[in-house]
DNA sequence: AAAACATACAACCGCTCCCAA
DNA sequence: TTTGGGAGCGGTTGTATGTTT
């Protein structure tokens, strides 16, 4: 005699959700955060079940996330993961902290799945060899590469954003506040100045302000602001008023800062999730091939559409 | 213009795992 | 050691939206 799932429950709400009951369950996580969700709907006064109410925060309410278009990169990444994990899509998300597992899931399913059954040779392996920081280099850089080359198709998805999803921005928006002044957040210049060279920005690079602004408030960090004392000194370069881009200088000190980091973070990944070790992961993720390929792919699927 | 079909993705369901009692 | 409950994961479904006929 086990008891009934509570989604089972009469008077649970099933279904999508309504804006009202994301601002509710925000706020709720904003102030306890995100965790004991058995007790989320009776505390909230929401009318759904713990899981729904776990489910809508990390799929979609929750900070950080990406959504639109999948860059070549990710899909080569998700292509090569999905090769070595199987649908290990809690797994897999873990190198895309940006996308939750429900999303590459359903991209794979809808978009992979046919591509590879059309072009199996996407899978076929590809040799290189190189350290960890090189990995981590490459890594930063595409997807900084990516995030900037995938403006124009955020701005075509904002374009035709409905009233719906404009309001899950908005909430977004709050939780940005939010997440700053959260612990464990960035929060000095020097960590400002790591972000951007995570970011894959490189010394002396001249990036715009919007870009700036958009990789260091992705990343929390406090009171960012387009200004020339905080761009000295943030970035240790120099704002160019005229020109509004600023030139990106990172010191020796924040490279070994990088580094510790990033073994952090593995470790904490490996931790986690059980992941493959990083030394085969490394090889296909080098590999300028890897995202290529998916491009390459796209063309020929391109083409094939034409004839 | 409308119906039929295809696609994308949010959400649900059922299962397993983990942990505390 | 066992057991019950909560959390997380992967598979699947339902529905809104877009495209084709």
């Amino acid at each position: 005699m086990g008891r009934p799932p509570c989604c089972d429950i009469v008077g649970i709400k099933k279904g999508p959700w309504t804006p009202e009951e994301d601002i509710i369950l925000v706020s709720y996580i904003q102030e306890h955060g995100p965790g004991n969700w058995r007790s989320v709907p009776t505390n909230t006064g929401l009318l759904r079940c713990s899981k729904s109410c776990r489910l809508r925060w990390t799929n979609y309410l929750r900070p950080g996330i990406k959504r639109g278009n999948f860059t070549p990169h990710e899909e080569g990444m998700i292509i090569h993961l999905q090769a070595l994990l199987g649908n290990k899509w809690a797994a897999i998300a873990s190198y895309l902290p940006q996308r939750t597992d429900n999303d590459i899931k359903n991209y794979w399913n809808t978009h992979l799945k046919k591509k590879l059954k059309k072009f199996p040779s996407a899978l076929e392996p590809h040799s290189s060899t190189s350290t960890t920081d090189q990995l981590v280099e490459k890594s930063n850089s595409l997807e900084f590469a990516s995030t900037s080359s995938s403006s124009s198709a955020a701005a075509a998805a904002a374009a035709t954003t409905t009233t719906y999803a404009s309001s899950t921005e908005n909430i977004s928006r709050l939780l940005q506040g939010w997440m700053r002044s959260t612990p464990n957040t960035t929060k000095n210049e020097d960590d400002s100045a790591l972000i951007l060279k995570e970011s894959g920005c490189q010394d002396r690079d001249l990036i715009s302000r919007e870009e700036f602004e958009s990789i260091l408030s992705f990343d929390n960090v406090n009171n960012v602001s387009w200004d020339k004392s905080t761009c000295e000194s943030t970035s240790r370069g120099a704002c160019d008023d005229g020109e509004d881009k600023v030139k990106i200088a990172v010191t020796p000190e924040n490279n070994k800062k990088q580094k510790a980091d990033v073994n952090t973070n593995t470790n904490k990944n490996n931790n986690n999730n059980n992941n493959p070790p990083l030394s085969f992961l490394e090889k296909w993720l080098l590999d300028e091939s890897s995202a290529g390929q998916v491009e390459e792919m796209n063309q020929m699927m391109e083409l094939s559409s034409i004839f």
